[in-house]
Order: C-alpha cells, then sequence, then structure tokens
DNA sequence: GATGCGCAGTGACCAAAGTCCCAGGCTGCT
DNA sequence: AGCAGCCTGGGACTTTGGTCACTGCGCATC
C-alpha cells in the first residue's frame, strides 16, 4: 500500500497540471487518486456518459475520438502519459463530449470530480495551471477544424508524412526512411476518412516520385517537392 | 467617468464569466476595465497576433472565424452580448487562435491579462467559472469538427435551417415561415463552404418539395422529411 | 436615366471523396 | 496443411464539393 502511494505522488507530480505541487500537497491528493488499469482496446469511457473525475495517464496511451452513425470514428487526440484527460467535464459537469480508448496496456491516476474542484478551490494556481491545459487543447481542436475545412486528405496525409519524417525518420541513401506508426485505417480514423483513400494517396505520391511507398515502410524522397504541395489552394 | 463605472459594473455582472461576484467586487474590476468601441465590419483581432487581455461583450455582436490562404471563412463562433471571447490566450499566454470582427456596431470591455490573473488567484470560484465558459466552448468546436468530418453540407444546412425555424419561424398556411439571417455567403462560411453550393441546396430542396425558397424568405413545408434526411449516413 | 455594386440563380465542367467489391499476402491458430 | 482474420492494393463507379463564368435583379448614387 505505502509503495502505491509513494508511486502514485510521483505520477502526478509528472503531470503538467500538478507540476507546481509541493511533495506533500501531492501525498495527500495522491491519498484520493484511484488506480485503474485497462488493456488494450479496453473503453475508458464513451461519448455521452457522465463525468465523475479527472483521469491522469500514468502509463500506456489513450486515444479520444468521435463516431458517426455509420461507424466512421474522428480522432481528437491521442495521449501519453503525464497528461490528463477529460479536464472539462469535471468541471463544466456535463457529459464526455467524445469517447476514450486505451491503445495498448494502460494505468489511469483517476481523482474524483469533489475532490479536484475542491483541490482547485485551494489552490488557484492548479486552476490556472488547467486553464493552460485546455488552452493546448483548444488550440489544436482549431487546428482539426482548419485542416478539416480548408485542406484536402491529400494534404493532411503529406502533413502527417513530413511530420513523421522529421520526429522518427532515418536517413538513407535512398531517403528518409520510416515506418508508419499504425494501420491505413487508423491513419484515415485521424485524418476524417476512410482507409481506401490512404492506400490510393500513398500509391498517388509514390507514382509521383515524391515516395517510395512498401506496405507501412515510406521512403521520402523528395521533401521540397511534399512541402510545396502543401501551399497550393485546393 | 461615474456614469461609466457604474455602467461597466452593470455590463461585467452580466457576464457568464463574472455573474458570482459581488457588487463591490463588480466595481473595483469596472475600475479596471476598458471600453473599446468597433464599427460593423471592424477587427478586433486578427489570428497569431499575441492576446493582452480578456474582451468582453457590452453591446453588439462579434464573429470568431479562421480564414484559409484561399480566402475561404470558416466561422467558429458568434457571440453576443455578456460572453467573453478569447478567455485562453488570457491565460495560455500564447497568440490568437483565431480571428475576431464586429458584425454590428460593438463595445467591449477590456481587462489586461495580469489584472485578470491576479483577480482569478484571489477569486478561485471565477476561475472555475471561466472553466465552465470554456468547456461549452470546446463543447461547440466537437461539434463542428463532428458536422465537417461525418456530415455533407446538405446536412449541415437542414440542421441550420430546421434550428432557425424553430427560434425563429413563425407557422402560416403554408408552413413554418422565417428569414435567412444573412447573406448566402455568410450562411457558406459558417458551414466551411461556398455561396453556391447554399444556393443549389436549397433550390434541390426546394424541388424535392420539403422548402419554398423566394431569396431569404424561406417556408419549411416539411419539418419531418427535413429532419429523417438527416439521419441517413452521408 | 445611367452606372455601379452586391446578391442570388445556374449551367458546364472538373477534382476530390467515398462506396463496393474482390484479390492477394501475412499471421496466428488449430 | 488448412483456415480465419487482419491488412493492403486496386478497379469501377457514384456522389459531393468546388470552380468559373455568365445572367439578372434590386438598390443606391451620381
Amino acid at each position: 500500500m505505502t509503495d502505491e502511494r509513494i508511486d502514485l505522488a510521483a505520477v502526478l507530480g509528472k503531470t503538467a497540471l500538478l507540476s507546481t505541487l509541493s511533495q506533500p500537497e501531492l501525498q495527500t491528493l495522491a491519498a484520493r487518486t484511484v488506480r485503474k488499469l485497462f488493456s488494450a482496446g479496453e473503453l475508458l469511457f464513451s461519448e455521452g456518459e457522465p463525468c465523475n473525475g479527472l483521469h491522469i495517464i500514468a502509463r500506456g496511451k489513450v486515444r479520444i475520438f468521435k463516431t458517426s452513425i455509420s461507424g466512421r470514428e474522428q480522432v481528437l487526440a491521442v495521449n501519453a502519459p503525464g497528461e490528463s484527460i477529460a479536464e472539462l467535464p469535471v468541471f463544466d459537469g456535463g457529459p464526455f463530449p467524445a469517447s476514450a480508448v486505451a491503445t495498448e496496456e494502460t494505468e489511469i491516476a483517476y481523482i474524483s470530480r469533489r475532490d479536484f474542484q475542491a483541490y482547485c478551490m485551494d489552490h488557484p494556481e492548479v486552476a490556472l495551471k488547467v486553464l493552460q491545459v485546455v488552452g493546448a487543447r483548444l488550440r489544436r481542436l482549431v487546428g482539426i477544424i482548419e485542416e478539416l475545412s480548408f485542406t484536402t486528405i491529400r494534404q493532411r496525409l503529406i502533413s502527417t508524412l513530413l511530420k513523421l519524417a522529421q520526429s522518427e525518420g532515418k536517413k538513407t541513401a535512398r531517403g528518409i526512411e520510416f515506418q508508419l506508426p499504425a494501420s491505413h485505417q487508423e491513419l484515415a480514423n485521424q485524418l476524417g476518412t476512410v482507409r481506401e483513400l490512404i492506400s490510393r494517396n500513398l500509391m498517388r505520391l509514390q507514382a509521383e516520385g515524391l515516395l517510395d511507398v512498401d506496405a507501412r515502410q515510406i521512403v521520402v524522397k523528395d521533401v521540397k517537392g511534399l512541402s510545396t504541395l502543401l501551399d497550393t489552394t485546393p
């Protein structure tokens, strides 16, 4: 038990929301925290459910998404350890605006709404921190709106390919090489479209000589060429 | 001058953000508030500019929007008196994520970032209120994303027509009658598309016998028919 | 009355997005 | 080996979205 508390306090201290707190404060908060374990693919919560507490990711990865009647998915965010999710329903009392699923084995630290709200009243700097985090989230959503309404799928795909190339690509003789981090289907969900279009657009870029594609293995041959495609008006 | 202060305090008291405050508190806040006047069509701020304070609408109407390189517009929100805008950049220190324009003669109460942040530290309940307001905003954005990624323009149009019919339609012998509140162009901006499609889709609905259209004058003849069109998968 | 100007309607046309469907490859399981 | 379940590739086709160009109307202004 003691081990758990110490561990939890460490986890809490690493989250952006609570980084300003002192050790003893983290301890008291940790005492009110519940651990929850989710296996890969398990739902944390679904859109529309009431929200009773704050989730903080201690380990694993969580995808936040909306689902349409026809079964299509639009990813809103993918969160990693140290990040909190669904801060807002905690404060406005409304239901979850989207669903959340663990994409791998995931451990959550859970603090009840009442406790966290009370904590914010006593520690206004935490409330301000929450506002900062929420600000980043809002900016991301505005970015998604911008992409959905101003760019083509082709451009969105190119943009994520370039990001991936930059973050995890390795320079080789043939170009910048990397692996797609997920199936075409999941990529499609993130870009708000369907599998076929991902496949087709990748092939098209290959035909144009900008990429080499072998299933998930990508070789970017012409970064500049790709970049210029981003600026052309749809 | 005295008049102004009293007036400002009244305005502040009516905003959702500050509704919990007492009269004297409103007075002290009002003393730190600056009035700003904007005429119709004038920009309050542009996307990317740094944000130095909180804007509260005292009178008029403000449209928040993004612009694409090709000149297209996507409306994120239209705010009315009593609402605050751009709360978030105030707290996270980042630039404005979108632009704002006054759609009619508009009066703004402006409080500097420093003052408002300090005020939140002293009055945590205000910070919590801000979180509530921001929560509503975030839900709206998620709603826009959902619409953009799951529905056709036709459906979005129908949905706003039904909302308008409900909020300001009058029942007549021919059906529910109302006026479009703006030009086709502005409507298109709100739905994230172009003028022609609004025009065409309205005509199409008329051809299908669901509406009667005469420029901006709309008569909804078949509410049920329209509603069912919303549920069909795109 | 002539001249602009903004707004709405429309036809032709093109590109992007999406649907349906099937083939082939790989993996893991029995 | 055989089968089931995935993921990817790709063909054929439809719908939707968007562009361009032009017409016509109403209104204000000169």
